[in-house]
DNA sequence: ATTTTATTTGCATTATTGTGCAAATCTGCT
DNA sequence: AGCAGATTTGCACAATAATGCAAATAAAAT
């Protein structure tokens, strides 16, 4: 495959989108500091949005493959499938990389 | 810094709002993969939008630091700042998986 | 000086998106 | 069955963003 490829392959919309909005964010981080799965409502308390715009940014999300959803009872706890991220983001720095190197030189 | 201020602190909206339209990664894709510094007619030539929003893409992506604009005679050349992008990714990814590290244990 | 080429910008239009409220759904509890 | 709490969804509205056209600006060529 070629470094053009490759870097198609990994240059999608999608993750981006899914990053791109503050409330988003907020919520991510919230994902990410809490040691355990956090349901809609708890997630909703710390960033000042209305429980239904976290609900419909939580289903982005997991449309996105960034968090997972398990219901456990009446509520849903969500938790930041940090690996697909972390992984997304270095395959596309690793692309991109490869493409530089390729197309400029092996220097700079 | 707390693995929280450190994730915040990468977790900026700004990069990801650049990233998140179909065509500026198409123009991302064409400053990735050629080998000189594009102008914008030759960008503008190989995605299919007009001129005009090329240029706008080109200068919000100017705006968030990925592309580096300079004047040769009548027209501008942007090239890719790749170090930025992919830096700036792999420490988001560090972030994040720093912060899982503290918050869920080293496991997993 | 006029013309030609390259890029940017003002304007209008259209499409998308984030948001809150209220209603609906779903699940557990009494 | 009926109620209470959690989440999702329909709807409307406001804000944002992408786009093309035409005009403006800038710089080289004639």
């Amino acid at each position: 495959m070629t470094c053009q490829a490759a870097l198609a392959h990994h240059l999608k919309p999608d993750l981006f989108r899914a990053l791109c909005d503050p409330s988003r964010l907020e919520v991510l981080r919230r994902l990410a500091s809490a040691p355990t799965p956090q349901t809609v409502t708890e997630i909703a308390d710390c960033c000042g949005v209305h429980i239904s715009g976290v609900s419909r940014h939580l289903a982005l999300l997991r449309r996105t493959g960034v968090v997972h959803a398990e219901k456990s009872g009446r509520e849903v706890r969500y938790r930041l499938d940090c690996n697909l991220v972390s992984q997304t983001l270095r395959g596309l720095a690793d692309a991109l990389d490869a493409c530089r190197a390729a197309c400029c030189g092996e220097n700079t």
